[in-house]
DNA sequence: GTAATATATAGCCGTATTGAGATATAACTA
DNA sequence: TAGTTATATCTCAATACGGCTATATATTAC
């Protein structure tokens, strides 16, 4: 219980439901979601420290980068919402306009580039 | 997603997620529920909204007292949970605690008697 | 009608959460 | 080595949330 509820909280915010979302299309760096988003690194950096303690998305260290990705190595409770949430929220116009941009997003030329 | 985000908002919390695995054993009125958490009739009270908003449970009144039971006429986003809820938890020493309450909770006998 | 009961709502208060900026840490670069 | 970059962490202000009490509404009982 206390890991579900862990769960549902990292899942009740709309700006972590957003990561998700783009990390379905792709790994992503920090800067790549950062410029995505529109809000401080800080903040996109404790989400993603929020996701992870959910079990949620994996880090990999590469480099000066960290890739997060949504998690592999899950247990049950979180298969059954990752596999739901690959059916959810895909006609928000949010997360269409998130997606729309990350084609063009390279951490290489985008880090820290103003 | 703003209903996804309502959705997963309303099963962030300990005590509603209590609400919903006492709901699995049947329909509850609010004054069984609150007689079993030991809480706040109010606080039942708007819990049972915020689950409702979210439709993962559904009310009927019955005469004076309304009932709560787990949402029939659920989408799919809400079917997936209720589901994959009735397989969490179940293992949990609150749930369980409350669980055991049930049976000898009859709405008939305990409600507004001290 | 009035009284009692079941539920819902409003207001207050303490805690938790979010966002931002500043700073710390780690890795690459010159 | 120093400087730059990518990420993490700390702190603070604003807001959201959950608990309670008091009150409002609705229904049954008398």
């Amino acid at each position: 219980m206390r890991t579900i509820e862990k769960l549902f909280k990292a899942l009740a915010d709309r700006n972590r439901l957003r990561i998700l979302k783009m990390l379905e299309a792709r790994p992503l760096c920090v800067c790549e979601i950062t410029h995505v988003m529109g809000i401080a690194q800080s903040s996109v950096s404790r989400h993603l420290a929020i996701l992870r303690d959910a079990g949620l998305v994996d880090d990999e260290k590469n480099g000066q980068w960290t890739s997060y990705s949504l998690s592999a190595g899950i247990d049950d409770a979180v298969a059954t919402l990752v596999t739901s949430l690959r059916r959810w929220g895909n006609d928000d116009p949010q997360v269409t306009a998130d997606r729309a941009k990350l084609p063009g997003v390279r951490r290489e030329n985008l880090c820290g580039k103003p």
